[in-house]
DNA sequence: CGGCCCTTTGACGGACGTCAAATAGCGTGG
DNA sequence: CCACGCTATTTGACGTCCGTCAAAGGGCCG
């Protein structure tokens, strides 16, 4: 039901441009502005979304974790339709947009593994879609956190029960369409109901069960 | 604002694997089972979309017009994760998938347009999911009306003011995560604004500006 | 100690879903 | 040609989920 979003293994072998460290809240990545840089995410937690036509208000997209690169849209054409800014400190690879595109074209076995990475992540924007068209705050909630232990387990990141969770209540808004002061109240309940556990910037999943019930019928 | 869809140009020199006509109303392709046929709309109007968990419901997540194909996650595993119905009669010519794949590694030409697509088919996705999560319901419906008047124009199927209009209230209400009873009191409304003309399945847009205000305030 | 950001809590309102009933259209069969 | 049934649309009443506003408390750092 909760299709994971592995990490794109293979574009550790391209040439990389350069690497950085960037700060929390800094910007890896502006929407609409020309960037012939790719990021690849080596360390940390980055968040990629799109700013709302109302420009008071953003949607996250996706969070980017170890091994992700940013949407696979800015292959062919370099202008991004979407930001990046930093969650924690993130380390990341840059590799050249020509360098891409041309291994794309030479190695069909990258391409093959591009274009799968570009259809899961298709996928899961049409999630996103469901989610904040038809779900309850609760299941949306839910569904935030079992896909990100799912993630990070694949990572060697997590058992798939307590990780570090650096993401701010805000955070959690722009990911589910929902605001800071809701999300509130819906974290508040799960605590107290006991099925998560969030502190220090980490969280521990206490109650799977009634969680996975919540995600797929909330 | 409006980022338009364009058909999928090149396909058509694919070798063929067979034409028919589909009836209104009847499955084209079924969510999580395989195929091996690609289908390229020739004429009329589909939807493709996904059933929500409680089978309830579903999410239309684009219309399907002439020229273009199904989402391009089935490129390389032949399972969709969506349907495809169609609307309309809809004339239908499906490519072998091992003939797409192995195009798409030998006719970088091709690649290239197919990457665009894809890219294109993300980004509105991602349209999607800020529609379904931030817009109005007048927001919403009038961004659909728009959206389809720049597809039909890029087609040469309408002049962009009227043209064809097969969709039922359903219909609408599916791709923006409305209620009938709710699309129906909207439509109304737009009809007695004198925003829109919908009489025997066909649409006049009679105060485009406006709408096009709806579409990026509402 | 003081300022800033984050979180929590309560009050209130609005947009839209659900339910229900009336009407209209349209094809089918007698 | 009419009766019938099914589907689509319209309209009203009512409820609920969640947004906005406001205020208070907590943690962190200068």
């Amino acid at each position: 039901m909760i299709s994971p979003n592995e990490p794109f293994y293979g574009f550790e072998n391209l040439f990389s441009a350069g690497e950085r460290i960037v700060a929390p809240r800094r910007t890896i990545l502006r929407q609409q502005e020309v960037c012939d840089l790719i990021p690849l995410i080596c360390s940390g937690w980055a968040a990629c979304s799109l700013m709302l036509p109302d420009r008071r208000r953003r949607l996250i997209l996706s969070f980017l974790l170890p091994g992700d690169i940013a949407s696979t849209t800015i292959a062919l054409e370099p202008v991004p339709h979407f930001s990046i800014e930093a969650v924690t400190s993130v380390h990341i690879r840059t590799v050249r947009h020509e360098d891409l595109k041309a291994t794309l074209m030479r190695d069909t076995e990258f391409l093959e593994r591009f274009l799968h990475y570009s259809a899961e992540q298709k996928i899961q924007a049409d999630m996103l879609a469901i989610d904040l068209g038809y779900r309850s705050a609760e299941g949306r909630i839910a569904r935030l956190i079992l896909r990100l232990a799912t993630r990070l387990k694949q990572r060697g990141l997590s058992d798939g029960v307590s990780f570090d969770f650096p993401l701010r209540q805000h955070h959690i808004g722009d990911a589910t369409g929902l605001s800071n002061v809701h999300v509130s109240k819906v974290l508040v309940e799960f605590r107290h109901a006991g099925y998560v556990e969030i502190n220090e910037r980490s969280l521990r999943i206490k109650n799977q069960t009634e969680l996975v019930e919540i995600a797929n019928f909330g």
